[in-house]
DNA sequence: AGCTTTCGCTACGAGTCGTAGCGTAATGCC
DNA sequence: GGCATTACGCTACGACTCGTAGCGAAAGCT
């Protein structure tokens, strides 16, 4: 995961017990003291390790903390609810949740702050945790073609740049709600943003997706 | 900006010359050696002042980091372009210009980070950056409506949460395009981006924003 | 067996942290 | 002018973390 694997075949293998241990012991470390105050010594005695070990796997902290954040960010699944409209409240829900929880919020965001200035880091976040996730976008987006709840995009090119914009959009708001404004991404909330995406999306079931009669007052510009 | 200022009378007073240089060799140091490699030794002498005088306007590196780089974002404006589309890509892509430079990126999103472990750290990038570019928002809301765009909201509490979830939307979109993307927030994309938040907000001109006969080609969900 | 790589441990110089202490400089008040 | 008060520059300090080197032992493979 972090280090090449060419297939060494002698030799003593590295123990994937280790592995495990230092990553949980990396995240514990986060919640209880934050990025900043995290050191790679103490890392290693709650792991159970030498510290050289942990030099040995990892270039540094921030490559460390990628590894360590990246496989919270695994669990995030795409169930089918039957919409649109419930599979983007379920899944945005999920990831609100994983960004909870104190390991995730100052394990990633100090991780992109590091790699404004490490293209290597930059692109290990990109491939460990972005792309990763795009995923869902992908996923919930042929669903919801097949049911007809989306148009189907002819150009490839178009529907890619489409795409991205669904997942920066979805996965910034998020962030931005939770980190920047401090407010939790509830299901009031998390209804309200679906709303205002879909419809923006031109989805032919934006408003299906607002029960009549439910109390009205929903999102509609103001 | 930092300390309490109880009209305190007597005795020299503070240099506000020293403030200005010790915020301008905060983001200087920000932009060569990014967050974690910046000591505040280093920004005394980048200041000309001791470092003991560092220690005594601000609590640490966190506290001083917010500082500057909130003054950036005091740039931000927003024109009377004619129309809420134009207004909404004139801000955005302001913004975007500020996510470009390196002090900005790595500043705050390492305040950020350190900020899910410490509540008066939070608070005061509330007050410091984000509330303070909310006005953005509300001005071209007011506008918008004005100008027959953007239906009015009865009532306050709708309208505040609309408010809320605008923001949320535009600049979360925005940080993660440029941070977590990688990719530039240029003219194309905000084009895009704007469409589908016009859309999603039921503004009536949301298909006038887009001038028929560009190329098609628009983002009409995929 | 022999070979190879990993592991735990110790020790080390280098660098940063945040604070204390001192003498000096710049104000307001009398 | 003289006095009290506060800010400033400078030096020095113990405590801590960093990342690396060196060593012997352990755990695999052929």
């Amino acid at each position: 995961m972090q280090s090449r694997t060419p297939a060494s075949r002698t030799g003593r293998p590295r123990s994937a017990a280790a592995d495990a241990a230092i990553l949980a012991a990396t995240r514990q470390a986060l919640v209880e003291l934050g990025w900043s105050k995290l050191t790679l010594g103490d890392v290693a005695t709650r792991a159970g390790v030498a510290k050289t070990t942990l030099y040995r796997r990892w270039a540094g902290k921030n490559e460390l903390v990628v590894d360590a954040v990246a496989e919270l960010f695994d669990e995030l699944e795409l169930p089918d609810r039957g919409s649109l409209a419930d599979d983007i409240e379920g899944v945005v829900l999920q990831f609100a949740a994983i960004l909870d929880r104190p390991e995730a919020r100052s394990g990633l965001m100090a991780a992109v702050a590091e790699s404004t200035r490490d293209e290597a880091l930059r692109e290990r976040i990109r491939t460990s945790i972005v792309d990763r996730q795009k995923r869902l976008v992908l996923e919930g987006r042929t669903r919801a073609q097949c049911r007809g709840e989306l148009p189907t995009e002819p150009d490839p090119g178009a529907a890619a740049r489409t795409v991205d914009l669904i997942f920066d959009m979805v996965a910034g708001a998020v962030v931005h709600r939770t980190l920047m404004s401090g407010k939790p991404a509830d299901a009031d909330w998390v209804r309200d943003f679906t709303r205002v995406l879909l419809q923006g999306l031109g989805s032919e079931r934006a408003e299906a997706a607002a029960p009549p009669g439910d109390g009205g007052q929903g999102v509609s510009a103001s």
